[in-house]
RNA sequence: GGCGGAGUAGCUCAGUUGGUUAGAGCAUACGGCUCAUACCCGUAGUGUCGGCGGUUCAAGUCCGCCCUCCGCUACCA
């Protein structure tokens, strides 16, 4: 590994400026920080680096909706973020936007070099383009309707023909697969990466990677009608963090970057097809470690941006405070421990605000608050609040601490947070049932000074190691711990590999104590806003009529836009009721249903995308609207004659139907 | 449909190369303690280890088939 030699560097992605910051995109960060400061305790030199994602050109789209000027427009989103971060404890080196000169001159330097390498080539693009994503699709991707397949987007699409740059993806197929089998941790967790391979082998296409300018983005060289493709832009921002191509000496120091963290979402098309290949192309070496996270679920379901679901973590913090009473400072700490502690990393997790609740009180309250806080508080009544003299340690319990240790350290170094801290606070755990086999409680009554003194002061040790184990996760509460139990030190500075050691608690006075997690009492804990929500949903699903229910709106597009038609062009579709009289599923797909149709006299086959959300059976003898006048498509063997009408619900297909019963054939206007 | 992953105590999950009565945490019940944040400690658990069949002296662990869920991918006129 390179970690030895060189200034270990970490990135996040950078965050796309089109929400504020939740908890999804804070547990990469947090994640991020937490290795960080592992490797500042190990005595590594290190680069954290993070940013935002400002050159998309629905930001324009955005800010113009919000009515501001696009640039000032990412100014105060970028400002969050850091806000933001700030807020979380998060220790970052670098923030990079990538509005920034020495982001656009770097995209410049790579754009020019692989253009003079063949890497980029000019060819001509023709197809549909999606301006609000960026995107090109293939015919085949294409619905009738010309609509975006995003289905979080599913504006109209551009018919476009036009002179583009092309990316020679398709040229690293072999070898990037060759690097990825070569090298079984470039891409974890392990069956993200097996998703990688067969995404390779299914064929990589040469990216398109400009579009059309639109006034906002990185223009490419020598071209000012054009701009590079947001992705292509993007990741270069992890060489301008490292000081490419401006400062080459500082550039080798920090280069290749030792992880890169995502959410899965851009892990399997950017983070490990495109990144690594565009790498190879500019001939650098390829990072340590891809690592793509899972998400933060709602039910099931994505939570975050779009949705709006998941909640701020500033929010978060805020409530964990409220509702216990300890100080933002160190409820903040408590969210960073909660959010590696409640998610196996890798997999996605449920979001529960409960959850998260109860463990802050069981974790971090009952066992390690306590113990601190009655650890110090028995000094406090039964050694006239003093830290005893080091005393031995009892039969292996300095083992059990130094092992301890060395695992957090290992797991810490392997990206497993969680069992870094199952380590420490199976500590904690040891020590509360130390205190009740010794009962200093007794030993005090009988007068066995001694014997107090050894209690107490393995408690204080537990501690003081906890404390070194947990900083790199909760850094302020940490530094409380190791100042309550007497202790005049930075945990920041204590090398890691010198924490296991017995006996580095020295004889001090002690403040008399204050508890660090003030417990959430109980009948708050019922009372959290999910709880709530959910007695207001199990409200509704009584009422009869479960239809009423709001639903979140879909975002439209401002109404008099360039995409508007007129009377004539709607006139060209002939639309009609239809009566289904057979349906049945098409063989070897999961989404198609082969419908027969009575149009008047005349009978028809129509497939339809549908069988996601309909049963065969439960269409035959329902009147639907076709759009009749469709070119036919032959799709697995069978030629569609039609289309059927169906609102879009988050991909799920409502079909339309008329509200009373009409002669088949009836058109529709 | 193809590829991959998962299905273990009420909940979240561990279970190395097959080996004795299948584990942890949380939640629950009972007991103990009283230093402490009504905390802590102990005890008790319940499990057809998704289903069926097979290999083996021995299978949660290996093989085959099936069911359910998830991810990537194809299909969406």
């Amino acid at each position: 590994m390179s970690l030895d030699k060189k200034t270990a560097f970490i990135t996040t992605p950078i965050y796309y400026v089109n929400s504020s910051p939740h908890i999804g995109s804070a547990l990469t960060t947090v994640t991020c920080d937490i290795i960080t400061r592992y490797w500042k305790r190990l005595g590594k030199p290190t680069l954290f680096l993070t940013g935002t994602d400002e050159n998309a050109t629905k930001v324009i789209e955005a800010a113009t909706r919000a009515g501001e000027d696009p640039k000032r427009f990412v100014d105060g989103l970028a400002a969050e973020f850091q806000r933001t971060w700030r807020l979380l404890h998060i220790e970052y080196d670098d923030f990079i936007r990538t509005t920034e000169p020495r982001h656009i001159a770097a995209v410049h330097e790579v754009f020019n070099r692989l253009r003079s390498s063949g890497d980029v080539v000019k060819g001509l693009y023709e197809g549909w383009y999606c301006v609000a994503d960026e995107t090109f699709f293939r015919d085949s991707d294409v619905a009738e309707d010309h609509c975006c397949p995003n289905p979080e987007c599913g504006k109209p699409l551009r018919r476009i023909q036009e002179e583009s740059w092309f990316f020679r993806l398709s040229a690293y197929a072999d070898r990037l697969k060759q690097y990825i089998l070569d090298h079984p941790n470039f891409l974890q967790p392990e069956f993200r990466r097996n998703e990688v391979l067969a995404f390779i082998d299914q064929g990589l296409r040469d990216m398109s990677i400009t579009r059309s300018s639109t006034g906002w983005g990185i223009q490419v060289p020598d071209e000012p009608d054009k701009v590079i493709y947001v992705w292509f832009d993007a990741l270069v921002n992890y060489l301008v963090g490292a000081g490419w191509p401006d400062h080459p000496e500082r550039f080798a120091e920090i280069w290749p970057a030792d992880i890169h963290l995502m959410g899965k979402e851009i892990f399997v098309r950017f983070h490990a097809t495109l990144w690594p290949a565009m790498l190879m192309a500019l001939g650098m070496e390829l990072p340590d470690i891809i690592y793509a996270h899972g998400w933060w679920t709602i039910g099931g379901e994505k939570g975050g941006k779009s949705k709006g679901n998941l909640p701020h973590p500033g929010d978060l913090a805020a409530r964990i405070a409220e509702l216990s009473g300890a100080d933002y400072e160190i409820s903040v700490d408590a969210l960073r421990y909660l959010l590696i502690r409640e998610m196996q990393f890798g997999l996605d997790a449920e979001y529960s605000e409960t959850a998260f609740l109860q463990r802050f009180n069981s974790d971090l309250a009952n066992d390690l608050g306590n113990l601190l806080n009655r650890s110090v508080s028995m000094a406090g009544r039964y050694l006239n609040g003093m830290v005893p003299p080091p005393q031995p340690a009892p039969d292996g319990y300095d083992h059990l601490l130094n092992n301890a240790v060395t695992e957090a350290g290992d797991a810490l170094g392997a990206i497993q947070m969680n069992t870094a801290m199952e380590a420490a606070f199976r500590l904690v755990s040891r020590c509360n049932k130390y205190i009740d086999e010794r009962q200093p409680w007794r030993q005090a009554r009988e007068g066995d000074d001694q014997a107090v003194r050894e209690t107490l002061y393995t408690c204080f040790e537990t501690l003081r190691v906890v404390a070194m184990m947990v900083q790199p996760v909760m850094p302020v509460a940490a530094q409380r711990i190791i100042s309550s139990i007497g202790l005049d030190l930075n945990p920041a500075e204590v090398p890691w590999q010198s924490v296991g050691k017995w006996g580095q608690c020295p004889e001090k006075p002690l403040p008399s104590p204050i508890p660090l997690f003030p417990r959430i009492p109980a009948n708050l804990l019922n009372r959290t806003t999910e709880n709530i929500q959910e007695s207001q949903t199990t409200n509704m699903s009584d009422m009869p009529e479960p239809s009423t229910q709001p639903l979140p709106a879909v975002s439209v597009a401002p109404f008099p836009s360039n995409s508007t038609i007129t009377i004539e062009d709607f006139a060209k579709l002939e639309l009609r009721v239809a009566d289904v009289i057979d349906c049945k599923p098409v063989p070897n797909t999961s989404k198609l249903l082969h419908l027969r149709v009575k149009l008047g006299e005349e009978e028809r086959d129509i497939l339809s995308g549908i069988a996601e959300t309909y049963t065969a059976d439960e269409l035959i003898g329902k009147q639907v609207i076709i759009i009749a006048n469709l070119q036919p498509r032959k799709m697995r063997g069978i030629e569609s004659q039609g289309m059927i009408l169906a609102a879009d619900m988050n991909g799920q297909a409502i079909i339309l139907v008329p509200e009373t019963r009409v002669p088949s054939g009836s058109p529709v206007r």
